[in-house]
DNA sequence: ACTTTTATTATCAAAAATTAGAAGTATTTT
DNA sequence: AAAATACTTCTAATTTTTGATAATAAAAGT
């Protein structure tokens, strides 16, 4: 179905070829065999297995460690960040964040997910002489914060073990969730409502709540939070503007698809 | 100037230019005109302007206001999007990966056997200042590497007889080891040991280990290896870690279950 | 261990994309 | 407003890439 103009013509023009596989190779999420995408290119068994080599050549593919299947290698991962963090999207990007800070005054991110920890990529502050400290760059942990509890929240249960069970929940402040089962009451909670929080898990006086931002297959690429000082919000008023909250994270997804 | 192998030979292949016409505009970050990658991309003017053509007419790229420069376009965008959020396996095993390389401080690898080489696949650098440049998609002989001599000692006996008879084995240093019943000996220990060793056999003044990554049925799928340069350690001491090195592997292992 | 099935690689005539130079068109400068 | 400059399109010969077939290798099944 998703295979757009591909096989209308019945013919795929050369110089499409290897851009389509990428684009195969990216949709599929987990790494494809050849001969696993020979059938959904409609292209012919030595011609694809070509394209994945010279991809792998090239380094825009990368094979995986069962070492017969392919996933995104480090060039295809350079272009990509480069094309999301090009000035137009930014500039969007930006204005949809000042919208949403002007509405709900408060300190507001975009972070992505990388490695153990969340990345700030974007972030609009309040006008507010109170603020909280947290720069562009700064990488917080998965387990105790608004943004790192929404990511988890969207791993499939397997990862989530596995990641549970290698990585400890270090203890940030009284009221940081170290306790496995706990933990994972909680995310359920937070995939169930649609969004998640922190109630002072990471640093005493904070509070923060975040929802997806999601790719065209619903899987989260990036989360929307916004960020309070306790002396001017307690957590039950900042949920109070999950609405708005949602709905720019909905024009953000959009911004990244069409 | 960052034109990486592309004039390298004179010639850029048809298939990767549509490719690499992407990544340029991706790089620029900004709106770019046509005849303003000309140059960069070191390809003839109408080429440049039908790769233009294609990639706006299927979605690759889209037109600036301005009507002549062009920037990302939906499936880009997309593809990038997909790109990055198929990154979760990967993200586990570079944690397990980046345990072992802050436990042992070497720089470890994960590699997969492909025809007569091995073959880097991810790479974890440590923080020493002094270390081997080797990098990802790097191909390495079998009979004088940790990970090449682990992957020969798994094979059955038969492959390794016509491997051994069809390939010479070529001498890199002076401990090198050429003589195929020497060969045979050191993999049958490496077998019953379960780990194998780089003696400065490959490059003067480099030692290595290297254990397995097995799947479900045993088999060697890759494997995993520590490096040293002889200045910071022997092989004596680097061996001593093969235990963190086995249980990561076991990590490593399980994954591919998944 | 052996057979069957599936995946990958090699070959080479046929097909498609590329190229260069020049001509046509728009845009900017004077 | 005219000239200069930069950009885009056109063409047919040339170079590359392609893909049906078949050989080989690897996995799966018995």
């Amino acid at each position: 179905m998703p295979n757009d103009m591909a096989d209308q013509k019945g013919q795929i023009p050369t110089n499409l070829r290897l851009l389509l596989l990428l684009e195969e190779v990216a949709r599929a999420g987990v790494p494809v065999t050849p001969a696993g995408l020979v059938e959904a290119l409609g292209l012919p068994k030595p011609t694809v297995h070509r394209l994945f080599n010279t991809a792998e050549e090239e380094g825009f593919l990368q094979r995986d460690i069962d070492g017969r299947s392919y996933g995104p290698g480090p060039r295809l991962r350079r272009l990509s960040v480069n094309t999301l963090s090009s000035q137009r999207l930014r500039t969007l990007r930006l204005s949809i964040l000042t919208e949403v800070v002007e509405q709900m005054d408060e300190t507001c991110n975009i972070s992505v997910p990388d490695r153990e920890h969340m990345v700030y990529l974007e972030r609009i502050e309040t006008k507010w002489p109170l603020r909280i400290q947290l720069p562009v760059g700064t990488r917080v942990p998965l387990h105790c914060t608004a943004s790192g509890k929404m990511y988890l929240s969207s791993l499939n249960p397997r990862y989530l073990d596995r990641y549970l069970a290698t990585h400890k929940l270090e203890q940030h402040t009284s009221k940081t969730i170290t306790d496995v089962a706990a933990l994972k009451a909680e995310l359920s909670k937070t995939r169930k409502r649609g969004y998640s929080t922190d109630d002072e898990e990471f640093m005493y006086g904070m509070v923060a709540v975040a929802v997806a931002i999601v790719d065209d297959q619903g899987r989260l690429v990036s989360t929307l939070s916004a960020h309070s000082p306790l002396q001017r919000n307690n957590l039950v008023k900042i949920t109070e503007n999950i609405g708005t909250l949602k709905s720019a994270a909905e024009k953000l997804s959009d911004l990244l698809l069409t």
